[in-house]
DNA sequence: CATGAATGAGGATTCATTCAT
DNA sequence: TATGAATGAATCCTCATTCAT
């Protein structure tokens, strides 16, 4: 149904600036730019109220076009948070294909690949929020995308490398699975973002901060790189 | 302990009038059994489905008693939500606290906590979900919460001690910070419960076998360890 | 699902007369009578318009009570549809049932049965109409209902009783299958009630006069009787 | 028989245009054959779920056209059922008028006229549904149709020609109304097709196999040629 | 304490129809 | 003529909550 070129207009919402033309309301003809905006706003309210707390009519308000649009490209409510989803996963696979690792010496490259991965998490919270909401629905929307599982491997593909070459060099130990360190650093980078609220809560600690952030980001670096260390 | 459990009704109680007369006679049932019972049910279909998602009527049906005793002792949905948010984190406190790490040597007794963090929570899918879930929600259930704040810094306490004896000791470093590894173990132990639906179908791996979750554990720890050691 | 104890009362919706007190939405807490009121109400209006073409809306409008009710109690528009479609053919079965025929000469008691079923479907038709919507739905929804088949074949019975009856005497024709017999008097008395419309509308005569009914009641009786006659 | 088919074109057109000039180059496509095409599937559609379960985008999906073309050439779903219900009435008439009984004898000339109205709607279902349906409807848009009425007398004429001769040649009774005849046929050979779904459904019994719809088509014969009969 | 009935406000979804190209 | 995009006004349905008993 429909095309699915969306076309990403990058991840933060609310900050995209020249945006051409008239904006409110006006009739696009652009299915592209709709759906794409539709999935923009929307992407905002799944991550901040979940599914079920997430409205259809909040979302059509938000959006350049009306509560019918959103039935006429993605059928349901659940069908346009799977859209988001999915478009959500789309983005940073992009991303993170796009860093290239393969030229640095590989505890270097690890770093790297740590930092960017805290830094994504912190500038699009709406990511891990989404893996969240998805976590809370038992996963049972992204098992029903069809394309996806197999790309979001070469992120396991390229974390392979650093550590095959790490240990060729001499510098990483020879028994890290890379899938479970894939999981470490993820687990280590979302939790600053995913967990903030109760954590700064419950022991009164500022997590967003951009010292806290800054102390956090070496904190888990280090602890991944002593991690892998020989 | 009669009726005294009762506690909290309500934040902003608007009409509970004085009811501890009369009535009382009528029925045996225990209320503090009745209370335990609705916050039993609650909390799986809050961890289940999320705040929005959860139903009053769902959990009305699960429940010995029916829809009106709900609002009788919680007040309101909401009321419910935070009863069992705190009821959470009453229960990992109270059996936080029941762990006797200090006459353990230091990375003995760090390793063995963050094994039975690692099973607590594997062992307890609906606490980490409802700290998810507060989170979907900003944390603006907990920070409601009167008494909670203070009482879960013995987590912190209690590793804040053992690394000092394991600097003391000479094993650990001695720039580590005991919230920040807190941070990083609740991270690392949290995320085999909380993120599993989507991570073993992106990365089709198994995540709830007794090998994988053991492998996970000695990963978890091995990194722990590392991070602090000197 | 609820209680299905619906007393029926009566047949034609408007005309009820007394009904001991206040009327317009008063809260009845009486379900028995909220459920009726209901039906009683959607049985017009699903005769009249049909399944897709009648409004929950109007429905609940016309009822003591709230469209909430209807969900309460019929839990979603074809429930409700069900419940009026089961009560129709309750109905007609209760004063089917009620014509005693047995002590009546064979010849006299057909007719009687004829002209009553003639008399039924003129006073009643939204039963005929009912009839033609849901054949119109293919008769998906009668063949949910659990227990109506067995039921009406009181009709039958009766009916083979007649030509047994008159068989015997040597009035009628011994090859007289009465459920061919039944589908006879069903369609010729069911005819100017359902077609009514059309028909009058297409050949401008009168079907609705009381002369037009008498006549075409004698002429289907008459129909009748010469086709069993020996 | 160019374009001059697109006959009634709304009985209250308020925009449509002329439109007879440089357009009519630019696509090859019969106008008629469109607009058949389009009724063709219209008609099922409206006898398969009546005026209000019927759908313009289904309608449109199953047509070789889109769903402007039925806007242009019908103006609305109501325009688009009258045409429908039109083009039914005008089939059964012309094949009615093609049955040439004059040469025959009056008695096998009436049965030969029931058979042939049994089979009809048997072998055209759709017919007898939408007759229903425009009941349901109280005949209201038949009643909008301009040129209808007039032409159907023939079935009465002819059926008044036949009584007639069979009442001279002493075969039939002489009190015979053919309007009430043609009444009685209509009834008892509408019957099976129109209420087959609940009636079957009711009484267990089955009426569409070839035997089933044999039997009953004499027993409807019979029945009427019994009624007639001296 | 306990229950089933009742409800208003809101929330998802659908539909006939029109517009831009 | 023809098409896909767009829309406002319903329309069905749900939910937390309250009332009568």
């Amino acid at each position: 149904m429909a095309s699915d070129s969306a076309k990403p207009r990058g991840e933060g919402a609310k900050s995209a600036p020249a945006k051409t033309d008239a904006r409110e309301k006006t009739r696009t003809n652009d299915p592209d730019r709709t759906r794409a905006n539709i999935i923009e706003v929307a992407t905002h309210e799944f991550s901040e109220k979940g599914l079920s707390g997430a409205r259809i009519d909040e979302i059509a308000e938000r959006t350049h076009t009306s509560k019918r649009m959103i039935y006429y490209y993605f059928e349901s409510k659940e069908g346009l948070y799977r859209a988001v989803l999915e478009d959500c996963y789309r983005r940073i696979r992009t991303i993170e294909s796009s860093l290239d690792l393969k030229a640095k010496p590989p505890m270097e490259a690890l770093a790297q690949r740590v930092r960017f991965t805290f830094d994504y998490q912190i500038a699009n919270p709406d990511f891990i929020r989404m893996v969240m909401v998805e976590n809370i629905h038992h996963g049972e929307h992204i098992a029903q995308l069809p394309n996806l599982p197999i790309t979001n491997l070469e992120a396991i593909d390229s974390l392979r490398d650093i550590v095959a070459r790490g240990v060729a060099e001499g510098t990483m130990r020879p028994d890290i699975d890379p899938i479970d360190l894939h999981m470490s650093i993820s687990a280590l980078c979302s939790f600053n973002v995913g967990n903030r609220h109760t954590f700064s809560t419950i022991f009164k600690v500022d997590m967003t901060s951009r010292a806290a952030a800054a102390a956090r980001r070496e904190s888990v670096t280090d602890m991944i790189l002593r991690f892998v260390a020989k």
